[in-house]
DNA sequence: CTGTGTGGTGCAATTTTTGCAGCAGAGAGG
DNA sequence: CCTCTCTGCTGCAAAAATTGCACCACACAG
């Protein structure tokens, strides 16, 4: 779309807060850059950036005019493939910002089931913390999210949750694998790797330890879930991880078991759903949300809310 | 705004349903606006435009598109008068469509008032029927729409209603012009002049005079509330006005009287202020509503709905 | 058949946009 | 105090896009 380059060149300046390396991602240079949002400046009769010398930042005006950029932007790619949807060709683009847990199994296997139906869809996945998702969903860089346990603000929509048990991962070769659920007291005879400071299945577990008087100390903490199964096989060590990010490979001949925490044992947490309240997602964006919505009750039958 | 020529363009082909004449109307030659034309459905990849001989019609993309672009310009001047209102300087456009009813006293005041604090915003007044304020309001040609008495469909928002009692417009020599009020019959001895067919008035009197069993007659029939005021001068003839379009100028020293009609001899009518509903207006139009709202309860209390 | 309307096209002139080279200013580090 | 590197900005010429003229094919009216 040929008049957007001028809208988009302002956001991504508003983005990189520097004409010149927006000049880079833009594939421009910074003279050209420049002199459209010179020009457009002076077109509104007012500036839209402070110019400081380690480079720009928006103005209030500029804040109010990116933001109706984006959301022209968004806006047009919807039209776009509602346009594209007349001739049936099925197309579209989906960002989602996800929440490290649900990169493992679950989004994958969703992507690939929405991807047989829908082969000219596009995915974007950037693994986000809740404050990274939210400002994505705000800013239009993602149109759902998916964030484990954290409380929302009023300006976002929780289309589904789902109910998360937490589970104990650990090899198949590992004296407790043959049980059928395990308690936190077992735990401690094991060396413990524990997601990264931020993971709320951290704060899962530290809130159950302290209602049972159970100090679970990690030998390793990280904040990749690809680290933790692939460093299961090597030492008798068990980590933990919520339904939804369960990997499909869990199983007898990955190597990798997942056996549930005994009932009672730590609080569960919620996986919600997310967009920004109030805006029209793309085609393509919703029907993706409803099936994922179809997923968690699927998956988690009861448990959603 | 540069961006928007295109968008502009596609409106305009849009409403005139013929690249030439929008070509005129947009001061280039047919061919760069048919040029821009083709860019745009390749780019997209389908057509928009329907080729008849006698012009072009819009496709169910085109419909699409084009719905589309007209938020975005209606949005962006939305944004736009945020903007310039940051820097105090205060400044809009307001398209109200009216009914003729209201273009008589009513609205030149109540613009005149709001332009004492807001001397750089700009009106745009058109006399519309019910139909057309409501398509106006659609198409994002009109931010405010004043109806006089038509019921309303779904997705238009009544911002506030004034109950309209009937008054009789007569010369200030007429044999009448001395009553406190005036009943229907009474008006048959004198010569009728009704609004145009699909005024609201016309049907107010039409259902008062079949409840009464009176038929009146009318000698002239006009669409022109200006018309009507200046013949009083001239017959001793009597027409029919609302609260809200009574001139300022009625009184004795115009020549012209209005007296209301007597209690229960016709039903009063609803004018309505609308708007689209869901809509964020500009600025200045939603200010210039809430002056609005604000006169309708002042100046028809209790009669507010 | 002419006459007038429509949208579409080849080519040249014009306008706009772009890129190169270089300037002034503000830190950072020695 | 210098240099070095970063920033945004500007003059001028080349490149690219847009525009306008003249013209074509077509459809309908009379």
């Amino acid at each position: 779309m040929r008049h957007l380059t001028q809208l988009r060149y302002i956001d991504v300046v508003a983005r990189e807060k520097s004409i010149r390396q927006a000049a880079d991602k833009l594939a421009i240079t910074s003279t050209a850059l420049n002199r459209r949002i010179l020009a457009l400046e002076e077109e509104l009769g007012t500036p839209l950036f402070e110019r400081l010398p380690s480079g720009v930042r928006l103005n209030t005006a500029g804040e109010l005019l990116v933001q109706h950029i984006r959301s022209q932007i968004s806006d047009l790619n919807r039209v776009l493939s509602q346009i594209a949807d007349l001739s049936g060709i099925r197309r579209g683009h989906i960002q989602i910002s996800a929440c490290p847990e649900s990169l493992g199994g679950f989004l994958p296997a969703e992507i690939a089931r929405y991807r047989q139906d829908h082969a000219n869809v596009t995915f974007e996945m950037t693994r986000h913390d809740p404050a990274e998702a939210l400002a994505a969903l705000t800013d239009l860089s993602a149109d759902l999210a998916l964030i484990f346990d954290s409380v929302l603000p009023q300006n976002f929509q929780i289309v589904a949750s789902a109910r998360q048990q937490l589970f104990v991962l650990l090899a198949n070769d590992h004296p407790l694998a043959g049980k059928a659920d395990i308690k936190l007291q077992d735990c401690l005879d094991y060396p413990v790797i524990l997601p990264g400071g931020t993971s709320s299945i951290r704060t899962l577990l530290s809130v159950a330890g302290l209602r049972k008087s159970i100090a679970l100390e990690s030998i390793i903490e990280t904040n990749s879930f690809d680290f933790i199964t692939s460093y299961l096989a090597h030492e008798q060590a068990i980590s933990f991880q919520i339904a939804v990010g369960l990997p499909d490979k869990a199983g007898p001949q990955s190597g990798i078991l997942s056996v549930p925490l005994a009932a009672g044992e730590a609080a569960p947490g919620l996986l919600h759903l997310v967009q920004l309240k109030g805006r029209v997602l793309p085609v393509a964006a919703a029907k993706f949300m409803d099936q994922l919505v179809q997923s968690f009750n699927r998956q988690f039958p009861e448990e959603t809310a």
